[in-house]
DNA sequence: TGAAAAATGGGTTATCTACCCCATGGAATG
DNA sequence: CATTCCATGGGGTAGATAACCCATTTTTCA
């Protein structure tokens, strides 16, 4: 059907189910190959490495190897392929982690598949795909300022105070305990508590919580300081 | 192609990729017919009582109402439905709250896609099915000496309506919002939440969110559902 | 069948949160 | 030495929460 060069992948995903599923989709379509497939990061880097394919599709969750790692270790050698990372996880850390990285694009699992051969030939082409959700985040943080230069890769950086801050609000206490236990103002607790919803965009304590989890700073375990 | 009646199935999975690549799968066999699609447990439950698939493909992380609580949910209105779950954690909790809930068996998403056509066929035809890995596990808990009555583990029980107004809670619902989800008054709601924290003696919303989370009721790393 | 548990919902109140506005002083960094 | 960032704190407001009070209906189960 096409006399052209099928442009060639590997897929990244630990899942097989997911993996499977998405090599079905792009097989197809004629002008994809899949040339090799690796269900962790560390066996990613080594195939990308054999294969140079043109473009990579990957997870950023997997054992081994963290699809961020091997996105900077894959572009190192090979600065032509093409990075497209593939997450279930929108937090802003990841974006801006991927964009450091140097991936050409991020789509969310959540968004649909037909966008995926889109997303693929647009890279291959030298452009960058988000999904619709991830652009917003992106507008939303180019402030005016902030020309052409692209996206401000800022890992989010929290302050020693905020994180401090930030254990209290999801060791359960409220804004007048964490204000006499700091010796500072509630109005200064408060302060932090908004920059840190704004640094994370989050707009409730139960974001917040879940954020201090996920980032380690409490463990989900941790007893009631009421009790 | 096949004269018999096809095993219609409901897909209930919130990553749209996945859910595409399965249902891809799934079409490419005759004997199959996925009649319906639900990006979350609310909706899964709602179209398996309105449509009566032979079978369910369910998530367990999925926003509203996770597949546990709409697998107990979509067998209390349909018995003879079967419930295949399809995880991406081998949790032990998860597991044996699946089997408790009465799903029919338990693949986890790294176990290979082509198992499942056969899957669904079996479960179909009343038999259970788990993954290698999940055999293991099941086989181990055997111990001589646990007989009938077993360790009670203390679990506090949560009521099925305070399990899914915890999950909200935890993804970050406020009480107005969770109401209008439930169809309920929001007075309802906060006898709920009450009623939660008086059972697992916490004061906050950020206790709940950290039980829901240690419970495995949602995952640390959920959207924020206000991005 | 009859008691217990679950689910529903109305009222009230003090407190807390999320979101704005504003400002100042000090440390850091170019 | 100017700018930026951090930490500090004050005012105000709409809305949400935690805490009690009370009740009815339905479901479950012994």
């Amino acid at each position: 059907m096409t006399p052209k060069k099928p442009i060639t992948i590997l897929l990244a995903e630990d899942h097989t189910f997911v993996r499977e599923g998405l090599c079905t989709l792009l097989k197809s379509e004629a002008e994809f190959e899949v040339i090799a497939e690796a269900a962790n990061g560390r066996k990613a880097v080594e195939l990308a490495v054999k294969h140079a394919p043109d473009v990579v599709v990957m997870d950023i969750a997997m054992p081994l190897l963290n699809g961020l790692e091997a996105t900077k270790q894959i572009l190192k050698s090979h600065p032509k392929t093409k990075v497209l990372i593939l997450s279930a996880h929108g937090d802003d850390a990841y974006i801006f982690k991927s964009i450091a990285m140097g991936a050409s694009g991020y789509l969310l699992k959540k968004t649909a598949a037909c966008v995926l051969p889109v997303a693929i030939r647009k890279v291959f082409l030298g452009l960058n795909v988000f999904s619709p959700e991830i652009l917003k985040k992106l507008n939303h943080r180019k402030q005016p300022g902030e020309r052409g230069k692209a996206v401000k890769p800022v890992a989010i950086e929290l302050t020693s105070r905020e994180t401090e801050v930030l254990q209290m609000v999801a060791e359960g206490r409220c804004n007048k305990e964490t204000a006499a236990e700091l010796h500072i103002s509630i109005k200064t607790v408060e302060k932090h508590r908004q920059t840190l919803m704004n640094k994370l965009n989050l707009h409730e304590t139960a974001g917040l919580t879940r954020y201090a989890i996920a980032a380690g700073i409490i463990e989900s375990s941790v007893q009631d300081h009421h009790v």
